[in-house]
Formats: structure tokens, sequence, C-alpha cells
DNA sequence: TCTGGGGTCCTAGGACCC
DNA sequence: TCTGGGGTCCTAGGACCC
């Protein structure tokens, strides 16, 4: 059986380990933004039961969080990885969960070769116990015959206080499973496969499961068959993950708007650096370098602007000052001055591993001195904290607020 | 005051070749 | 320059996830 383990109100749970004294009391987590204007995250159940939902932008949720006190803690994601670490070598320590593999930040999959309704319990139980004790994270548990049943599961076990927060779904209990879960809440099935689900009149999961596989195939394509084919317990999900990111971004939303391109430049050089930091981090070189700009979506009274530009490196490598060339020369592409921009960011993308690379023949092999100026950097920065030693052009200090 | 950020995979269509 | 089919590779964008 596959056995799914899902982390309960997972940021605010990480938060509440280290803040017990605020057991019980509602508590969110929100992404910081500089302005406080970002969005809800995560919330505890009692954040949940007053009204708050996740994604509620903070400036909406202000005043009921006032009239109950609600904690609010700024999202801390290196913390949360660390519990999630945590979680995933005490089930490794255990030895019982044979394949056992992070699916996100929260997430994890495994599987039990265990065939006895009761004494599977036993064991999920034993895990699940076993995680709350080490880490003092509460965790939900689902077992079925394929990744995509037992996510389901896991919703029965989150949403049935009968099940204690486990749930296993035996063969003989699928089709009523599937007949009582709304067909947006089955995994793989997003916004535009519901809608499109909805107009065939399949409501349900049982709906889908119902459906003849070329319907499916011809309407849904590989992955829509795929969620299919697992929900008739058919297991041909992959979990497998590369041995090395495929893309490495980072963005941001201002707190400002702003139409200086010294200031795009400046996030843009620091956005560069941090993503070629984790380049280097994982031993791989990239190939594509690209800038994405944004003026403010939510106003609707301003001229609108939306663009990219990708710059292809003739040799692919992993040196900030080459990424930042790199970068500033992609934003000078697309930057146009008459727009107010609200979000910029960069994307590494065509990543290999280093040891592989191609030269160009024809370009000058970027030398040694550049790779162990790189070490050092990264050697320093991981002492000392992130960003002591940078480049000129990343600026002194992060940009303060702007009209 | 004013709505996040970081990923993966699939696919349709264009480029190019024979 | 046009005719034309078929195959492969690449890429941008869509859809989905947490």
């Amino acid at each position: 059986m596959i056995l799914h383990i899902d982390c309960n109100n997972f940021f605010v749970s990480c938060e509440l380990v280290l803040h017990p004294e605020l057991a019980n009391k509602p508590a969110i987590v929100a992404n910081n933004n500089e302005s406080g204007g970002g969005i809800i995250l995560a919330l505890n159940k009692e954040a949940k039961s007053i009204g708050l939902k996740r994604g509620t932008p903070m400036f909406k949720a202000k005043e009921i969080m006032a009239k109950y006190s609600v904690t609010v803690f700024q999202a801390d994601h290196s913390m949360y990885e660390k519990f999630s670490e945590q979680v995933m070598q005490c089930v490794k320590d255990l030895d019982i969960v044979l394949d056992f593999t992070q699916y996100s930040i929260d997430e994890f999959f495994g599987s039990l070769p265990i065939d006895d309704t009761e004494e599977l319990r036993e064991f999920v139980q034993k895990i699940k116990s076993h995680i709350n004790e080490s880490t003092g994270i509460t965790v939900s548990c689902g077992c079925a015959q394929t990744y995509t049943l037992a996510k389901m599961a896991t919703h029965y076990a989150k949403k049935y206080a009968g099940y204690h927060e486990i749930c296993i779904l035996t063969p003989d209990k699928r089709e009523r499973a599937l007949s009582l879960l709304p067909i947006e809440d089955v995994w793989g099935i997003g916004r535009k496969m519901r809608d499109s689900m909805k107009f065939h009149g399949i409501a349900s999961a049982l709906d889908f499961v119902s459906c003849n596989e070329s319907f499916v195939k011809r309407n849904y394509g590989a992955t829509g068959l795929n969620t299919w084919l697992e929900l008739h317990g058919t297991p041909c999900i992959k979990l497998e993950h590369p041995k090395w990111q495929q893309s490495i971004s980072q963005s941001r939303t201002f707190a400002y708007m702003t139409d200086d391109i010294n200031v795009l430049t400046q996030e843009i050089s620091n956005y560069a650096s941090a993503c070629a930091t984790k380049l280097r981090a994982q031993n791989t070189v990239c190939k594509s370098v690209m800038v994405i700009i944004n003026t403010n979506r939510h106003r609707n009274d301003l001229p609108q602007y939306n663009n990219k530009a990708v710059i292809k490196l003739l040799n692919p490598c992993n040196d900030s000052t080459s990424i930042i060339k790199a970068a500033i020369s992609a934003l000078n592409k697309i930057y146009l001055p008459k727009f107010q921009y609200k979000r910029v960011g960069v994307i590494l993308s065509d990543i290999s591993v280093n040891d592989a690379i191609q030269l160009n023949i024809f370009e000058p092999v970027y030398d040694d001195k550049q790779n162990k100026l790189m070490q050092a950097i990264d050697s320093i920065n991981s002492k000392f904290g992130k960003e002591k030693i940078h480049l000129a052009v990343q600026g002194v200090k992060k940009q303060g607020k702007q009209k």
C-alpha cells in the first residue's frame, strides 16, 4: 500500500512548536513583502474557525485579526525546511517505510508492504506518533493502492474527525469514497479541467472514473489519463526527482511601484546573484537567464505592461558576475520607461551538472580565477550570513520605500 | 494602506531537414 | 520559386502543484 503523510497546517505548526504558549489561540503565517501587504499562507484551526482563509490579502483580514487577537508570523522558509528534514529523517530512522520520498515541504510518500488493514493501521499510527514525539508536528495519513488514491485518503483523514487523522482506503471502500469526492478535490484536477468536467456533467471523482478511457485521453491529455488510471487503482505516477533542480528563480512584488531603471537593475542583480548561489550549491551551471517585469495588475487605472527576455549564455556557467551581467542585459531589452513596475524576477534554466560543460570553441574559457572567487564568496557568505559579500552592482543596502 | 513565490510536466506549433 | 509529406527537435505557454 502507498502511504501519504501530510503535515497539518505545517507553517503554523512549526511556529507553534517554537511558541507553545500560543497553542490553541488563533495564529497565521503571512508572507512578508515589507509593506505588510502580503497574503495568508497558513492558519491553525482556531484561525480557520473565525473565518480566515488561505490566500486572503492581509489588508482584508485586518479587522477580524484585530478582533480576535490573531498572532501573525512572518514566513520563515528556512526554518520550515529544517522541520521538514526532521520529519523526513525520523520516519527514515523507524525503518518501516519503503521508498520514503519527500513530495513537497509538508508532504511525503512511501510504501508499506502490509496487507492486513488492522496491522497497517497500527504501523501508520506508530509512524504518526513517532513524528509527533520527535518533532512536535502532527500529521494526517492516508493509505491506498496509488498515490492519487492515497492523497484522497488523507483528504478524508483530515475531513472526518472519526478517522483520527488516519484513513486506510481499502479497495472495497474505493467506490464510495470516489462518489463523495467533488471532482475539483482530486489531486491533478485544477480549475481548467474542473470547468470542462462540470460542462460534461462530471461532478464527482466517481463520475470521472466512470468516463471511458478514450474520452479522457482526448479531452484531458496524458495528465488527465494518469489521474483517471490512478483513481482506478492502477499506479502510473512516478515521483523520482531529478538529481538537481531544473529551474531556479527569484522574484518579488514590491511594496511600492517604480519606473526607475536603477532600482530595477539593483533588484534584478540581487535576484540573479541569489539564483547563481543556488546554482553553485547544487553544483550545476545554466545556459539561459530570463528576466520578467510586470506592472501592477490590480491597478486597472494604470497602463499595463508585462514582458520577459531570455539571454542565452555562450558557455553554461554559474558565476554571479556573468549571470548578473546577462540578467541586466535582459532587463535592458524589455525595460520601457513609461510604466510603473510592481514585480520583477530572474529565472535560470537549461541547467546541467557542472562537469559536463560543453565549451564554445569561439569563446575564451572562463578562467579558474572566477571559480575560486565564487567559491570564496559562497564560503564567506555561508559562514557570516547571506550577502555579507556581494558584487558592487547589487547596491549597498536593500532599496527602501519608494513613492 | 491594497492580492505570494517557487516549482514540474505536457503539448501544440514552429523550425528545420530530407 | 514552388510543390509536399513526414520526421525530429525545440520552445513558449498552459496547467497544475504546494
